[in-house]
DNA sequence: GCAAAAGTGTTCTTCGTACACCCATGC
DNA sequence: GCATGGGTGTACGAAGAACACTTTTGC
């Protein structure tokens, strides 16, 4: 095998090669029909950013897996477990962040805010869904973050039904369509959308319908898991 | 302002927080009708991987911008300048490199093997193009970096056209659809081909033609950047 | 009965795709 | 004259885009 040790740790003794690392998750839910995006204003007063408005993140531990850490700080930020994430790309701007190089990792995780319950972690004061036309000031560099991370699903979105994750199981097409045209920022025509979306044969028509709406009620439907993964397998493209 | 000096101070003493940060290009030209990447044989004793073929990498220093470290490790690896790099991921398995805790973030780089001279840096006992097609074992997970990297290309070349950085910039029309051919590992058809590209009006006929091979003489064709620079603002897709 | 959203088909245009032959050159 | 790649057009089918009215429900 290779002969690795001791170099190895004489490069971590050189005190220029010496970063931290940290991941920050773009918590991203649809509510109301809006997507919003979970930030938290900052509890820590020894620590950067203090009583600021922020994108849940943390360090990465000197034995955890990246993806690991990413998990881990968005369980232990928001309580949060078993959600969808993606790594979006890492930012590291020598002076990004005040004080102490710090590189991070951006992911951005897909949750339906109604599913699992907010628990506060201990550095945050104070956590919110906040809608992602009406952001305020955000730390660091975390509104490039932010930006970054809505590209990244824009982009992610004309690929695979990303629905999945976003939405209670059951749901009315309306309500899927307002989700794509707030992710992808324009007006879908119903009936093109539809077409298009049933075609690909991922929905099921349940036979429940919308209850107590001040209008006629609409058909529940909910997704295909199974007919999912095998378009997922055969590469499919979905364009809408 | 933020009071931030001592608390970021503290973070870094504390040592399972503490890593090192390293970038690796995945650098990549045509050939010969080939797309190949630059590997090299690293070069010193005492640091892991040696004499084996790995993606030219280096530490990212304490006061550099991450961007940054990687045209410098580009540079020092290879002697290239002024190439194209776009970030790829980052990969941070907590055991991805022996002896030490390293995560790294990958780039890939475009260029034209012939327009500039390899210098080896003095880290490397070798380097060559290999072609894609012919990859020797590489150290770590740089088969897994190089895989990524492959695949956000191919991606990319879909939304806008790379050959500007691949290509010499007087070419053939043939020789642009074998770089597509290769990056998209497909075969396409001639007509088609030419009749999407010309649409485009990206390119400019020249009336230089082809010298001295053994068939008729192809017309050599250039990029017209401005156009480029003008579809690229409206966020063109560009589909083959 | 009215306000508010659900649901549904057709036409036109655009674009992708498949396909075969003559042309110029070097040897 | 032959081998090699250069260069060109058309016809068909699929998919995207535009577009308006009827239905159901709560109040």
């Amino acid at each position: 095998m290779i002969e690795s040790t001791t170099a190895a740790k004489s490069i971590q003794k050189e005190r220029d090669l010496i970063s931290t690392m940290s991941v920050d998750c773009v918590i991203i839910g649809f509510e109301q029909d809006e997507l919003k995006v979970l930030l938290y204003e900052r509890g820590m007063e020894d620590e950067p950013g203090f009583s600021h408005w922020a994108l849940p993140g943390g360090f990465v531990k000197m034995n955890e897996d990246l993806d690991a850490a990413a998990v881990r700080v968005l369980n232990q930020v928001t309580g949060f477990h078993d959600v969808y994430m993606e790594q979006v790309r890492t930012f590291g701007k020598a002076d990004r962040y005040p004080g102490a190089r710090v590189i991070t990792t951006a992911y951005y995780a897909l949750i339906n805010p109604r599913s699992q319950k907010l628990k506060l972690g201990k550095d945050a004061r104070d956590a919110r869904w906040v809608s992602i036309k009406a952001l305020p000031r955000l730390v660091f560099d975390h509104a490039d973050i932010l930006q970054a991370a809505m590209k990244k699903l824009k982009r992610k979105v004309r690929q695979e039904p990303i629905g999945f994750e976003l939405l209670p199981s059951k749901f009315t097409l309306t309500s899927l369509q307002r989700l794509y045209e707030s992710i992808l920022d324009t007006e879908l025509d119903t009936r093109n959308f539809r077409k298009k979306l049933l075609k690909m044969g991922l929905l099921i028509k349940l036979s429940e319908q919308q209850q107590g709406v001040p209008h006629r009620a609409a058909f529940l439907h909910k997704f295909d898991r199974g007919v999912y993964l095998q378009l997922k397998e055969g590469g499919f493209v979905f364009d809408l």
